[in-house]
DNA sequence: GACTAAATGGATACCGCTGTCCACTTACGT
DNA sequence: ACGTAAGTGGACAGCGGTATCCATTTAGTC
């Protein structure tokens, strides 16, 4: 694994760095998909350090994703001390969509997964499970739907992934009308039957290799 | 305008038959962006064939997307003919929604506007309207939400958009139930206070020239 | 059946993006 | 200070796709 930081010299890692902000930026605003030699510009580095430390386009998603699924993360846990738990849920849910309307990027890098990278496989066991434990003390409460599945948030997230698309102005608006709508169907007060869950989970769902 | 049927020699029309059902089947299955070589291919006819009846990429699509527009016609009709208003709104939405799942190229076409077509304009209107009053109706039946905006109607068909790619047998299931979930918020009954509806339309709405 | 303009197909020029190679530069140990 | 290995940038070959050109074939008319 050459991705690593640690025994490399320190202009390197400079770099390295460098190259992770741009990818981000670029991710964020022209999707993955950017021509690499976009970000190494941005990243004001040449074409081969950066196929020399992220050596294909996946592994620089893969590694850029791995950092904002850490974020993901931290809201996880806020959900996890709000005392409300159904509160907490809810605000789980907004923060993540909005995050999926301002950073373009992210947003597809949810879409498409990448089975090889390690942390980046922690994190979203993590997240996973941390959302399981919301969900689970949402039910608790009675007031998230004892027929939510996981997979039903795996359907809000790509649902919101398309409305986060377009002008930023309008996507947010569209997008806090679309989680309003469905928070209002995942409440426990007036559930109607349903059809099954798909057997989609996080890895499972995707797309296979985007392009 | 070249493209039009009429006055073209018997042969001409015929290729021009055989390349909009290849481009229908190949949009179908592989998605908008399929080479122009593997729909020329398909259709038995050459590159030069293609590109005189279809001088771009968009106009062989807008041509299509029109055609199925006038399927979509034919549901929202239905829906009028419905004696149920709300009956009618819900089979309507979840007919177009399953054609979504079955139909790759169909859904990005949704997605992707293309204002120069004229055909294709009228269909649009005529599918706007005639769902407008499907929407007053059910509305005055006291079954449908006061505060839905056409702009829902979207929302609804942009996020199943992103639910319908994959393996087809979970598209469909996810979608079935995305579809329950926002129905079941669109019904009067339980309203809740939402926030404001994006200003999206049919064409308003759209990503610029998808790539 | 013969003539002509329309129609055709495949070869081809072209373009943008990817990923590699190599001659030059720089950090760091001594 | 200086040697060396790590690091660097830009040039470039390869590839997959688009759009065009032209020699040949074919439909429709007399």
């Amino acid at each position: 694994m050459p991705g690593h930081p640690s025994h490399l010299r320190a202009d390197a890692r400079d770099n390295r760095q460098r190259i992770l902000d741009a990818a981000r930026e670029a991710f964020a605003t022209r999707g993955l998909g950017v021509p690499m030699a976009a970000v190494a510009r941005r990243a004001g580095v040449g074409m081969a350090t950066l196929y020399r430390r992220f050596p294909s386009r996946e592994s620089l998603i893969t590694e850029v994703f791995a950092d904002e699924l850490t974020v993901c993360a931290s809201m996880v846990d806020e959900a996890l001390a709000d005392p409300d738990p159904w509160h907490g849920f809810r605000a789980a849910i907004e923060k993540v969509c909005a995050m999926q309307v301002t950073d373009r990027g992210f947003t597809e890098a949810f879409l498409t997964a990448f089975p090889e990278a390690v942390d980046y496989e922690r994190a979203r066991t993590r997240v996973e499970e941390g959302f399981g434990e919301v969900v689970r003390r949402a039910k608790a409460a009675g007031r998230l739907r004892a027929d939510f599945a996981m997979a039903d948030l795996m359907l809000l997230l790509k649902a919101n992934c398309a409305i986060a698309t377009g002008p930023e102005e309008e996507a947010a608006a569209a997008s806090r009308r679309l989680v309003a709508y469905l928070l209002q169907s995942f409440r426990a007060e007036h559930a109607e039957p349903l059809p099954p869950a798909p057997p989609l989970t996080l890895d499972k769902l995707i797309s296979p290799p985007a392009r």
